[in-house]
Formats: structure tokens, sequence, C-alpha cells
DNA sequence: AACTATATTAGACCGATCGTCTAATTAAAT
DNA sequence: ATTTAATTAGACGATCGGTCTAATATAGTT
């Protein structure tokens, strides 16, 4: 975002080689693996520049503080996680509750290849939002905003096609959606398998089919 | 449940004056406190401690580890948790799906009463559980089964009654129960009011009942 | 070539815990 | 008086928290 290959870097070079925005990059992506596998409070720092090779000196060149560099890996599971989700429920080749059985599908996917330890960013931290900064409190809100107006866009293409019952309200049932989806997220983090991801979708499907 | 009042106590006396079964009781309701509002990790034994005027010498007199003492603290919870369960799921002077609404009303009250800051233990103990002992992981599966056992029976009533359709799977709904229940507790922390539940417990009545 | 500005790093800082343990203390039992 | 049991005092070393200052290395400027 910053700079590019193009401009010479001026300053004492980055030991790993990388210019100064990849640096930061690779710090928000190490900063999402931890915080989403061991939360905010219990991630170090330490940790977390270890993983890509940068010294603890650099850390707070590039963020002014833990609470700053949560912002930012919040922001970057934000949109990852958007853009996974657009990916699926605005794919107009299926229909609209197949779209949300794929995007169900390719999260499992996510969570048997981290060994069930990972999960959902955006859940695990708020079950931690005693322990964070206000600041962060309000951005998983605003995540949350964002992924309910998705899937009630979802949820109205499904009524529009009446494939679901005109007399559901589709936000009231997105909220309900994701309130449901983090509850099978954290239940499959304890079982370890993909049973209580399944077990909601097929419920939740079931009971909104007319 | 060690030892009552009409056998005097060997020993030095311990300076608050209870005996060795009540202070270990205190030590492990603060615990529960502790515990819930701020996880197992981020919950130090000091403070613990400290809220009920124990000294922090005797920790280990009385627990083996932290690890053997949140055992304890999970088991008092889960006991707590299930007898308020069969009060409401139990009570037959009201009909089934009446009974969970009850349910629900009860452990609103407790989140609003503390400011929205403590949520379900075992629900936060399940996001936490990466950094868990093993023990603790499967203390929670236990828990979670006899709360889905419970609730699968008064599922099972109101399908009885022709209340909700006999084509649902009452164990999987059950399931699917606490999943989006649990799910619906941390929301209403992070949102610090009561509608995600209400919004929960709404939509679920609303997708079940026939 | 000397100097300034900028970028990055090295590594120490100190306070706060962390969970645990050993020795001392206090009382009842013998 | 001595032994046994229950509780406490307080230190223990280890780790690690987030942060900061000074040193280093490069590019730009004159």
């Amino acid at each position: 975002m910053n700079k590019n290959n193009t401009t010479p870097q001026r300053g004492r070079p980055a030991k790993s080689g990388r210019d100064s925005s990849q640096t930061k990059q690779a710090l928000v992506q190490s900063g999402v693996q931890y915080f989403t596998e061991f939360g905010f409070a219990s991630s170090g720092i330490d940790q977390i520049l270890k993983k890509v090779s940068v010294p603890k000196g650099s850390f707070y060149h590039y963020f002014a503080s833990k609470e700053a560099f949560g912002i930012a890996v919040i922001e970057e599971y934000s949109h990852y996680f958007a853009k996974k989700l657009d990916l699926h429920l605005l794919n107009e080749t299926n229909k609209p509750l197949m779209r949300i059985v794929n995007f169900a599908n390719d999260a499992k996917e996510g969570m048997a290849r981290y060994n069930f330890k990972r999960g959902c960013l955006i859940g695990n931290l708020e079950q931690e939002v005693g322990l964070l900064p206000e600041s962060h409190r309000l951005q998983l809100l605003d995540t949350f905003a964002v992924w309910q107006q998705k899937m009630t866009c979802c949820l109205q293409l499904a009524q529009q096609e009446n494939t679901i019952p005109a007399s559901l309200d589709c936000t009231a049932l997105a909220s309900f959606f994701w309130m449901g989806w983090e509850g099978s997220i954290a239940k499959s983090k304890l079982t370890k398998n993909l049973t209580p991801i399944d077990t909601f979708i097929d419920v939740f499907l079931q009971l909104i089919a007319k």
C-alpha cells in the first residue's frame, strides 16, 4: 500500500529483505494467526514477531501499540472474511440457500486444515471482550453488522424465490444465523470435529425451508 | 462436606475464621466469578485469593494445582447451572416451550445483573479451549452433553403435546439450541444488551412452532 | 565528501505476574 | 512435653508484558 519496489527505500534496510509495507503485512498476518488461536490477551508480541523473523525492536516502529496492532489485525480478518462471504453469497450460479451451504463447506475446510485450533477470530475475540479495549469492541460490532447485512440479502433472495416463508424477518434470521454459526464454530473447536457445524447448518436449513 | 463445626479443628486456625471446607468453597466460588469474567488463562490466583481474603500460601494446601482448581470450578458451575435448568425445564406447571422461555428470562436477569461482563462460564472456556488442559476440555464436553440431554427431553415433551412438528429430531435440535444459545450470550456481552438473546429465543421459537 | 533525514534494529528496561514450594506458626491430640 | 495436623507467610525463579532509547545503515542533499 505504502511503498512499492520502484521507489528505493531509505534508511537501514530490513534484515528480512521485505520493504516496509510487506513487513507490516507480514506482522498483521502473523497476528491474525496468533489472535485467532490464542486470543488477544494471551498472544505475546514476541511470538508474533518471531514467526515472521522481525526483531522485537521493530514493533513500535510499525505500530503505535498493541491496541493499534489489534485494530489492524481485526480489520485484515474482516476484509478477508467479507471477501470469502461475497464469493459464496453473491455467486449467482447457485440458489441462495445453496450459497450458504457452500460458504459453510468452505469454512469447514478451514477448520479441519488448522486442526480445529483456530476457528473465527471475530467470535474468539467476542468472548474476550471484557479484556479488550473499547476500540476493538466497536470494531467487532461493525464486522458483525456487515456480515449480518450480507446474510440478510441472501435470505431475502431465498424469500423472493419463495424457498423460505415470506413471514420470516430476514434481518432477525440473519442475526440468528450468525449467533448459531459462532456457537457451532466454538463447539467444533471443543469437539475437534465438524459435527457441530453440520448439525447447525442442517437444522437451520430444515427449519427455514418451506 | 469435609468437616462440620461439631468436630474441633486441628492445626493452625484459618485467619478468616472459616473451616476447611468453607474456605475451599469460597475459593471455588471466587474462581467461578473470575474465570467467567476473564477466562482461565487471564485469571490470576492472586486475585482469586484476595477476593475471599485467603492468603496466597494457602492455595496449594487446598488445591494441587491451578488445573485441579479449574476442575473444581467447572464442576461447581456445572452443578449450579444444571440445577437452574431443572428448575425451569422440569417445571410441570408450565408448557414445555414456556419453560424454555422462563429459563431464558432467568439467564437474562443474570446477564444484566453483572452488567454483561460474565455470561456463561462453559461458553467462555469453550472458546479458550486451545489454552486449556485436556481434562478441562473433556469436562466441558460432559457438561454440554448433560445440558443437551435436558433440553432434548423438554423438546420431546413439546413434540408429544404436538406443539412442534413430529418430524424434528429433538436431539439435533437441542444441540442446535445450545450452540445458538452460547452464541447469543457472547453477542450479548459484545452489545452490552439483551437484544441478541431476545432475538435468538424469538426466532428459535418461531421456527420450531407448528 | 560531509552531512542530514529516514528507516530499521538491538537490546535493555522494569514492573508485573505467573504458579509453586519450603519453612514457620498455631492448635489439637497423645 | 511431644507429636501430628492444618494453615500461613513470604520468597522463589522464571517468564514475559509492552515500551523506549540509542545505535546502525541507507538514501537524499549540499
